[in-house]
DNA sequence: CCCACTTAGTGGCAATTCGCAACTTATCCA
DNA sequence: TGGATAAGTTGCGAATTGCCACTAAGTGGG
C-alpha cells in the first residue's frame, strides 16, 4: 500500500494578484527547497480525505480554512524515497486576504507568500508541487469565470466594487462593471443586506452576501 | 497507510442515452451487489496512478481503453472491512458504442451495461458508487457543452450528424443542427477528411476528424 | 425516368447577450 | 460650495444564439 500525503495549495490574493504560500521542506527529500504544505495521512486520526486536509492545514498554519476543494491525486513510484510508491491527494484551500496578517506571524515554520501565476511554472520547486500549483490557478480562474466565486477569499459581506476586484484579482485582467453586475443580478447570486453600507472616503457602497441555495 | 484501490467507471451510449457498467460483486463486502469496476493498486506493476486504472481496465474488460480521466479520490476508515482505512482513486473511460458488442462475451464475469442516469441515483449500488456515477454524468455532460468533446466515444472519423446525436445522447435533449455547426466552427475543432464521405441511403455525409492541437 | 422521401448542409432573422462608454448619484474634504 | 472620486445606472451598437425555413444530394418506387 503506498504511502499517502495531503498536499495543499493555499492561496489568497497577495499584492493585487494570486498569491500561494510555500514551505521551506526540511528534510529529505529536496531538504531546503521550497515545496507546498502537506503532511502525511493519518488513519488513526484522520476520518475522510478532507478532514485530513483540514488536519494538516491547521498543524502548519495554525487556522481553520474552509472552503478545501480536492484538486486532484498524483501518484507513482520514485516519488518519495522514504518509500516504494508514494500517493498525494491534493487539496486547494483558500486563505481571506483580511486574515493575511493574523496568520503571519502564528508558526515558526518557514512559510512564505509567492505569486501563485509566477510560481506554476518555478522549476525549482520540490516534486511536481509547479503543475499542481499551475491545475490550481487555472481551476481558481475558471471559477471565476463562471461566477462560482471562491467565496473563501472574501469577508461575509461585501461590496459588488470588492467583487469585482477579487475577481479582477484572480483572472489578471480588468472586467466591465456594467457587465459584471448584471450578470450577477440575472444568476440571482448575491442579495442586498438592507441598511449596510461599507463607509469610505466616497459614495457608500450597499453590502452583500451570497443567497445560500435552498 | 491506506488500503488503495482504483475504481473506474467506464461509460458508453447504450440504447440512445449514457451507459455504465457494473460489475457483480463476488466477495464481502456487498458480495453479491453491483458496483463500479475496480481493483487494488499494486505497487509492484503500476507506475502511476494513471496506469493503474489502465491495467484494471485491462483485467476486468480484456480492453485497453484510452480517455481514462480521474474523476476524484475517496477515503475513510470504514469504507471496507477487509482495511481500517480505504482510498479509492476513480477514473472515468469511455468505450465507443461501436466496440460494445466486440467487447460483450470476452470475459466471464458478470459485467452489465446499465443506464447511467439512472444508476446515478440507484441507491442498491454498494459502497457510494451512484455518487461517482452521478459524478461522471455530469462531467461529461459539461464537457460535451463546452465542446471538449469526448473523443472516446466517437470513431477517429465522424460526420457532424454523428458528432451531434452523440452530444445529445449524452445531455438527453436535441440540440439545435445550425447552431451546433456554427460553434464547431468558430471554434476550429474539426476539420474535413478530403474526399471522405458515410454513405447510406441518402445524401452522403461528409467526414471530419479533429484537430489534433500543435 | 421522374418524383417522393430522407438526411446533409446553409441562410436569414428576431431575440438575447455582451462590451463599451457616457451619465447620474452620493459622499468626503478643502 | 464645488471639485474629486467611487458607486451605481442607462443606452446603444456589435456579436452570439435559438429558431425555422430553405436548398442540396443521394436512394428507391412507380
Amino acid at each position: 500500500m503506498p504511502f499517502t500525503r495531503i498536499e495543499v495549495v493555499v492561496m489568497t490574493i497577495l499584492n493585487g494578484e494570486l498569491g500561494v504560500l510555500l514551505a521551506k521542506r526540511m528534510e529529505d527529500p529536496y531538504a531546503g527547497e521550497w515545496a507546498l504544505p502537506g503532511g502525511v495521512l493519518r488513519i488513526d486520526l484522520d476520518n475522510s480525505l478532507e478532514s485530513a486536509a483540514s488536519r494538516v492545514v491547521h498543524e502548519r498554519l495554525g487556522t481553520k480554512l474552509l472552503n478545501l476543494e480536492q484538486l486532484c491525486s498524483v501518484g507513482g513510484p520514485k516519488r518519495d524515497p522514504r518509500a516504494p510508491w508514494a500517493l498525494s491527494v491534493v487539496y486547494r484551500a483558500l486563505l481571506p486576504s483580511h486574515e493575511l496578517d493574523a496568520n503571519a506571524g502564528k508558526r515558526v515554520e518557514a512559510l512564505e507568500w509567492r505569486n501563485a501565476v509566477d510560481s506554476a511554472s518555478n522549476k525549482t520547486l520540490a516534486f511536481d508541487h509547479a503543475d499542481l500549483i499551475g491545475q490550481a490557478v487555472e481551476r481558481t480562474k475558471s471559477q471565476v469565470n463562471s461566477l462560482e466565486f471562491p467565496a473563501g477569499l472574501l469577508q461575509n459581506h461585501f461590496t459588488l466594487g470588492e467583487l469585482q476586484t477579487l475577481s479582477e484579482q484572480v483572472l489578471g485582467h480588468p472586467i466591465d462593471k456594467s457587465s459584471f453586475r448584471r450578470k450577477l443580478a440575472d444568476r440571482d447570486l448575491v442579495e442586498l443586506v438592507d441598511g449596510e453600507f461599507r463607509r469610505g472616503p466616497f459614495r457608500p457602497a450597499q453590502l452583500y452576501r451570497f443567497k445560500s441555495a435552498v
